[in-house]
DNA sequence: GTTTAATGACTGATCAGTCAGTTATTAAAC
DNA sequence: GTTTAATAACTGACTGATCAGTCATTAAAC
């Protein structure tokens, strides 16, 4: 038998927890939350399952971990978008689909909406934290937007509440294949392409054009 | 102890196979596959868990009966709304979306695109078939519609095979909402306004207008 | 030499899958 | 119409495998 490869320990205490929980994301998203082992956690962040005991308390705490971990940049990534945004509608909208993808859906933190989707009935109090935190957050972001349009006379008179969901819904859906059907199914979708699409739609469906009728103003 | 209610026990070897999927399909997409005990579906469908197995070899079987037994009226549904549906390309998009929530959405077969997405890691096999019988089918079916709409210069040159994952993006979406988040969190959401709002939405960024500049024609 | 991060063999609980036995149902016998 | 026999749908206690969680031991770091 040639040179035994006995993978050296190491200690460094700082690094496992983040290398933790992006493994448990990777594997939770591919495989779901039950089906996936600790173990096999633990072996792709290069430790043994003893040592992530020293880090998490239970399996529940680690996805636990998971999520509010992943939630926070992308709070802060919605937040930096609001207040360096520019002020013309089109522009806002623009500007908050494509960094979505661009900061989210392309990245791992993409894989989350799949996970906490799949769980939310095994989670309700996780799911509850995530979507106050998260989701009504975001929403409430693109419904200034919106409302901003119309205001504006640029949109036309739409729901705001029920136009945020559907603005954002494409870009999930794609987030979504891309951590499940992708792998094995159809042909490549170009997600650039996709969100270009995208947005051009529904900027087309809200901008009000001067052959139809005007309700006031 | 007031007359002990024991359940007689009932042979009816016809209707088993239906109750068990019906009860496995809640379950899964409730809890997840993983998370899902054969006991806790047999219990739903007023058997033991050795009946269970009368009809279905596994768990794995079981699971690949709740979906091949879920899609066949997913296809039959559209295939009769194709041959029965109008050729004015607006009214055709209205009623595949439209029907597609009441006879899907709306209906315990709205859990499959959740559950499929859920497992497509675990049952690439099984998501494979999925893809090619009912995704890739209900697409083409929209983009029949699109294509239509542009060669009738009714819709402007968008890319219809995009498109028509737009169109349904937003009511998978609900759905999945409906069998997660729903059960937990938030207002309740008004479907029909829902996809309303969405056809709404659409149809103007679909429609040309005159005052826009055209391409060739 | 001391501290403590890291290990991996162990254990107790859970659960998919089995099977010997029970009971509803139907049919035949009288 | 009642008893008996034959059939098969149904049951639930059992088992073997798996896996979350533990802990006595090892070795890296200083």
């Amino acid at each position: 038998m040639p040179a035994k490869e006995v993978a050296p320990r190491r200690r460094r205490k700082e690094a496992r927890p983040q290398e933790l929980t992006a493994a448990a994301l990777a594997l939770f998203v591919e495989k779901g939350f039950s089906a996936t082992r600790l173990d096999e956690i633990a072996a792709r962040a290069g430790v043994s399952k003893g040592t992530l005991y020293l880090y998490f308390d239970s399996k529940e705490a680690l996805f636990k971990a998971v999520i509010s971990e992943g939630v926070v940049p992308t709070i802060e990534a919605g937040e930096a978008m609001l207040t360096e945004s520019p002020d013309d509608p089109v522009a806002l909208l623009r500007t908050f689909l494509l960094s979505w993808w661009e900061l989210i859906g392309s990245t791992p933190l993409g894989g989350i909406p799949k996970l906490m989707m799949s769980e939310a009935g095994n989670f309700p109090e996780l799911a509850r934290y995530y979507d106050e935190v998260v989701i009504q957050r975001g929403l409430a972001l693109l419904r200034t937007a919106v409302q901003r349009g119309i205001d504006q006379g640029l949109f036309r008179p739409v729901d705001p509440v029920l136009t945020s969901t559907l603005l954002v819904a494409p870009l999930v859906h794609l987030a979504n294949w891309k951590h499940s059907f992708a792998s094995c199914c159809g042909g490549k979708v170009d997600a650039l392409a996709y969100v270009d699409a995208h947005i051009d739609l529904v900027l087309h469906g809200l901008t009000a054009r001067n052959d139809e009728q005007e309700e006031q103003s």
